[in-house]
DNA sequence: GTATTTGCAAATGATTTGCAGTGCT
DNA sequence: AGCACTGCAAATCATTTGCAAATAC
């Protein structure tokens, strides 16, 4: 934790008990929504407003303290910032995993398929996760 | 467009004019966002509510259609379903391309490391178009 | 003819903003 | 001490819903 408040103070953002609880959670949750940081902190925290937590994910996007996860079907989560990586993202139960994988040759492919000068990527996969394939095949059982 | 007709009719989707208007101007565009669709359609179509955009934007979802395409810093887009392709996104002006690229690679990778059967994948590149990059470069001659 | 769709208005939900008071640094 | 941050309430913006009239099939 100490590591993120560095980051944080390195970045001229002021550290609040509000800031840390948020850090917190996302480093131990990985991806989560606004909604739900809201409601897992309020617990300990009971003052806190629904549009702090905006304000602050807001001002560490700004700073690329953390990232920004737009999905299809689900609300956009957070996550904080740390090396390239895909996500893989389970269609059954919506859980989200970073996978790392080798994107040099698909950066060299694209960037000469466009003309582009390539900056960043969002790149995810959908598919079920072993859990749920488990699970699927259980009832497939059953029935 | 006649192939479009046909299409939302095997779907079970009437066919009304307010649908082969959005339909014709996702052909048109490629990538448009809800609010584009009813602004540029409106002119021609003035009694068109947003609310019925957004009811053909959800039927069309629901039968995959269309995709939705949502991206970091823009609003959700829409676009006609077609062969998976990624997306290259310019960071200056906004605008989104489609790339084909070749995943068979990527996608064994992935599953591999995931251990997930995917089903459907999501890449986005962003970067500066040739357009962005040779404005930005005049200017920086002027300056 | 019937079921679906449209357009409108109202409801809901998500996010942002203004401001007075509080708390980091 | 000074500026940034918090919490609250209100404002704004996006999306959905209910319903009566219109329309596709």
């Amino acid at each position: 934790m100490d590591k993120y408040i560095a980051r944080l103070k390195e970045r001229h953002i002021k550290v609040t008990p509000q800031r840390i609880a948020i850090v917190e959670i996302m480093e131990k949750e990985g991806h989560i929504s606004v909604r739900d940081i809201f409601e897992k902190i309020r617990k300990r925290f009971p003052t806190l407003s629904l549009a702090t937590v905006y304000k602050n994910i807001n001002a560490m996007l700004e700073s690329e303290f953390i990232k920004e996860l737009k999905i299809v079907g689900q609300d956009a989560k957070y996550e904080l910032t740390s090396a390239p990586h895909a996500h893989m993202i389970c269609k059954t139960c919506g859980r989200v995993e970073d996978i790392m994988i080798d994107t040099r040759h698909l950066l060299e492919e694209v960037s000469e398929a466009s003309g582009y000068k390539i900056e960043d990527e969002a790149l995810q996969f959908f598919g079920v996760c072993p859990a749920c394939q488990s699970k699927s095949s259980l009832e497939a059982v059953k029935a």
